[in-house]
DNA sequence: GCTGCTTTGTGAACCGACGCACAAGCTTCT
DNA sequence: AGAAGCTTGTGCGTCGGTTCACAAAGCAGC
């Protein structure tokens, strides 16, 4: 039903990536038809969630059947804009940079690197992947030329948000921050954060601990 | 109030390395006292929800003053249960697995890489950082050797679930899972999945779209 | 065509999280 | 000592998300 005015909760937003791999996997294995039960269960959540979920898209399963893969795989592409490839900047080319840049995944689901930049002098020049290294300063013509919109910000913590606003000025308005700070985006950029030592001391809240610890912790999915 | 009791509820817990990590940048700077707006601020988050979270693990501001930075600091440290090191192996050492292995971020904040796992025989003896790959077959006793509680999982994707029970059934009961697939753990065992790819795909749905969209959802904080 | 089985889509209750707003409490100045 | 000014800690209303449970709807077999 909700197809064009009413928005989609952003809980559901952030699932609706996490289906579509699993509808991936279920082509690759010939299924063509999936109930929300089974999907769910690849999937990991609840399955009510799950089609509340996918109703905020629209009805495109069958009562008594289930969800046809191939056409909810199509559904979901389009109400994520995966329809069109989105090509990728990378920013910082350190330990981090090198292997996002070099990591495949981004470029099979759509999102193909298209420049790598840095400033280190012993960075900018080297070839990472099949791309050379850019410097920084080139960036809003390399923008502009690539219609990038997407930016992989892998530079040092104080660095971030100085790229931040350099990339955002230069046309990107999304941002994708591995850098371990807090980063501030004006209005119109999407900003998402990703703290990998942050994930590990989320993690160790939830060891059983020596000193009189009750054990009724010991749970956490996400 | 909220000391031993009662649980911390996990979105607090979530945010709490973020506290600490500001933290860290205020005593880099010299500060010694920080109110919660002040704090609120650096984290990107209302003050009120930081004083609530806070306010979980114990009353340890001074009203009218603010936090003592240091005092903090060891609190959240203790509640995260980061008094000790948490030594870390990783298992998968393609790119991204190399490059997690070399990252110094974690080491730093007390959880040190201590054992490197993989299979591909060209893989298995070489060098990264300063550690040689071990066969993922000897898991168990390098494992138990040190003590090793948290895994992180960077390998393919058909491979993570097999090495999640692994690695669990080695002694792990804490899991970062980057392998772009959903694992199950058993009870007793902490799992945080990152998906790269996954979250490009997130930050594409706020895009502004061509064909006639609102262009009412273009915010998104995380 | 009708009955029974299966599964979707969703109303509604429930639950947790968020943020406002204010009382409690500490500090400083007079 | 008393008053004024901050800042914490938290009660409470609100909002969004999750889950249950069921009606609506399609399919299969008789």
């Amino acid at each position: 039903m909700a197809d064009d005015g009413s928005q989609v909760p952003a809980a559901s937003v952030a699932r609706l990536p996490l289906y579509l791999r699993c509808l991936e996997e279920l082509r690759a294995d010939g299924v063509s038809t999936v109930s929300s039960s089974r999907l769910a269960e690849l999937a990991g959540v609840n399955a009510a969630k799950l089609r509340k979920d996918l109703s905020h898209l629209g009805s495109y399963g069958t009562r008594g059947v289930g969800y046809e893969v191939p056409n909810l795989m199509h559904q979901i592409q389009h109400q994520l804009g995966l329809d069109q490839q989105s090509p990728v900047i990378v920013v910082g080319l350190g330990n981090l940079g090198q292997a996002l840049a070099k990591h495949g995944g981004f470029g099979e689901r759509g999102f193909p690197i298209v420049a790598l930049f840095d400033v280190q002098p012993d960075v900018v020049g080297i070839t990472v992947g099949d791309l050379t290294v850019s410097h920084f300063d080139d960036v809003d013509a390399v923008v502009a030329s690539h219609g990038a919109r997407t930016a992989i910000i892998a530079a040092p913590a104080d660095a971030a948000q100085s790229v931040t606003d350099r990339v955002t000025s230069a046309g990107i308005t999304s941002v994708l921050n591995f850098a371990p700070t807090v980063v501030q985006v004006g209005v119109g950029v999407a900003l998402r954060q990703v703290d990998l030592a942050l994930e590990l001391q989320i993690l160790n809240y939830y060891q059983p601990r020596s000193e009189s610890e009750r054990d009724t912790k010991l749970r956490l999915s996400v």
